[in-house]
DNA sequence: AATATATATGAATATATATTCATATGGAGA
DNA sequence: TCTCCATATGAATATATATTCATATATATT
């Protein structure tokens, strides 16, 4: 131990192990491009599978892999329509996160 | 082109490329549990390389690359005092984007 | 019923990266 | 100067994961 004091303040501020590794989970997502592209497309309106496939030029599999995850991690919902799944927002942080990063990289 | 009124208003509001990578970049610093803790530590207090692997019982070595990682990010720096390296946060938005992350999973 | 279409998913591959180990650097004290 | 000590860093390894490819499912259309 170099400084106890300071030390002793981290180590009261420290978040539990369960919180570190949700949270580290979740901007996960966000630390991928074809994700946080999703989430982006998906602020300003409901899409489905084949649209944001066009809207990103990737694959039908690589997105619907994608939004698998996702829906895993609770941030978007599926409203099926025939044989159209609609993909939207679940999660009102995702704006204020996307925010914030937008924000941050454009003070560099 | 599924919905083209949808496509539309999406692809209206695609961020670029650069913001895209940039971003994605950033929330990959947030991804990791061993960045997050030492992010979270150094909010309340500056801190030196030794302290931090006692805090988060790893090895020095670790937590310097880590450290290098978030120094290369602009997120934290160092102040050099004798052999010892203090390092402290440098940017506001690191508090924000860990307090909007706990409230998200605390919401689940 | 047969076919086409939109989406979902399992497995394989390729790539990224966190940690470890070995070693280097640079300051403090004997 | 020599040697501890705190930190930094390069290389190797092990692990995680994004995409691709093949295939499955489910609905719509003829």
């Amino acid at each position: 131990m170099i400084d106890i004091e300071k030390y002793k303040i981290a180590e009261k501020h420290m978040l539990d192990e369960d919180t570190i590794f949700n949270v580290s989970n979740l901007y996960k997502v966000f630390s991928d491009e074809t994700r946080l592209k999703i989430l982006n497309s998906l602020l300003s309106t409901e899409l489905c599978v084949y649209d944001i496939a066009e809207l990103l030029n990737m694959t039908h599999s690589s997105i619907s892999h994608q939004l698998k995850i996702l829906r895993d991690m609770k941030l978007v919902k599926a409203r099926k329509d025939g044989k159209i799944a609609y993909y939207s927002l679940i999660d009102d942080h995702i704006e204020k996160i996307i925010k914030i990063g937008v924000e941050h990289i454009n003070e560099l």
